[in-house]
DNA sequence: AAAGAAAGTTCGGTCACCCTAAATCGAAAA
DNA sequence: TTTTCGATTTAGGGTGACCGAACTTTCTTT
């Protein structure tokens, strides 16, 4: 249906979308690597195919119809996460790499039967939820850590944009889906946090680290 | 390391590579659904990387280099039917499209872990050897139904030349891998054979089917 | 051996996707 | 309000992978 380029576009669109309210073509580009006139003629390109809005110096807006397609690439991609970790024995910090890749295979049986090998997951391997077959997403009402008062304890349902160096970062400190921690401080110039769980006794997260990490009470 | 297209021909002139001597340009064109000049530019193209000797008008031949990145490909390609069939429940018959695409995800990991949790098959589902590692490939000695006799007792191995049609017929007849079955008579005017076996007490199979069945006795 | 057919090559073109350099727009600062 | 500067678009190019048309080589047939 859509070429390899075009689904990179849309699911990078459409995740910048959810960080942000408006997307400029410099985000995407930069997000993308790719220069931005090539952004612009993709986007002019997209909206000949009614799947972005475009209006010449105006931000970036996926149509209802670019949201489905984009929500349908990243149901895939989360599929293939879900799948590596738990079927295949990938570490979390592995997968990202390859589902990249695997999310562009045209085959709606493949997916079919990873979702139904898994049991029709809601949520990928780093907590962020599996849109379904018709591309709706839905978000649990989960708070960023970076929101929460010093005292709570919370258990951490979600990573948001995850990037490798993160993963490894979680992993170094043995930060995992699941984990309930408790806010012991927070300091007010820099906003980090001092954290103890299990394993660690008095952890400093960042805030750049806080606002990462979705967690319920 | 190679495009999409790059390795499409390395493969496809692989495969054509083991069904008859000499593989022309017009051959590998006809199977990769590809015109002529575009074939000849390839190849021109793939002997600049040292991946097939080419000469004007002479037939095409796969270097050492290009046999082994070739091999590697059918490996993956052979790998993901096996493990589409064993662990996600696949027929076979539906397996080669989606294999067709996976074969081009770029990580050793990923098919190093299939081979793995498939416990480093020798043959795929259609009974084809899988390369290993190293792209080095071994086929057993196995002849071809169509060479055998009259009164013979063979059991199939293998399948040459899957196209889903072929696969469809045989499963239509019963026909799987290590299936015995006698011949009971061998027609001279077209070489079909009448053969039985366990569900069919005479069945008879065209010299286009017994061609691309290979056996054991 | 000459003619005709088939196979292979050469020679422009096209399209998708990417680029740099230069012009233009728009918003914030002077 | 004018300047300035970053963001954006326009213009012009490049490459990879494909095509058709026309030409050349090789094979086949007579």
């Amino acid at each position: 249906m859509h070429s390899l380029a075009e689904e990179n576009y849309l699911k990078t669109l459409f995740s910048l979308s959810n960080d942000k309210a408006e997307v400029n073509v410099n985000d995407l580009s930069k997000r993308l690597g790719i220069k931005m006139p090539t952004v612009t003629s993709m986007m002019k390109k997209l909206a000949t195919k009614k799947l972005v809005h475009y209006e010449s110096y105006k931000p970036l807006r996926l149509t209802e119809k670019g949201k489905k397609e984009a929500a349908l690439i990243i149901r895939k991609h989360r599929l293939t996460e879900m799948y590596l970790v738990e079927k295949m024995g990938f570490g979390w910090e592995q997968v990202h790499e390859i589902a990249e890749q695997i999310e562009h295979i045209q085959s709606s049986e493949f997916f079919a039967k990873m979702d139904e090998l898994l049991g029709y997951p809601k949520l990928d391997p780093h907590g962020s939820p599996i849109p379904d077959k018709n591309g709706k997403m839905v978000w649990s009402a989960y708070s960023k850590l970076s929101e929460c008062k010093k005292g709570d304890t919370v258990k951490i349902t979600a990573v948001i944009n995850t990037s490798e160096e993160f993963l490894k970062f979680l992993n170094s400190r043995e930060i995992h889906i699941g984990l309930k921690l408790k806010i012991k401080s927070i300091e007010p110039f820099d906003n980090s946090m001092v954290v103890t769980y299990d394993k660690r006794n008095a952890e400093t997260l960042s805030q750049i680290v806080c606002e990462r990490l979705l967690v319920e009470k």
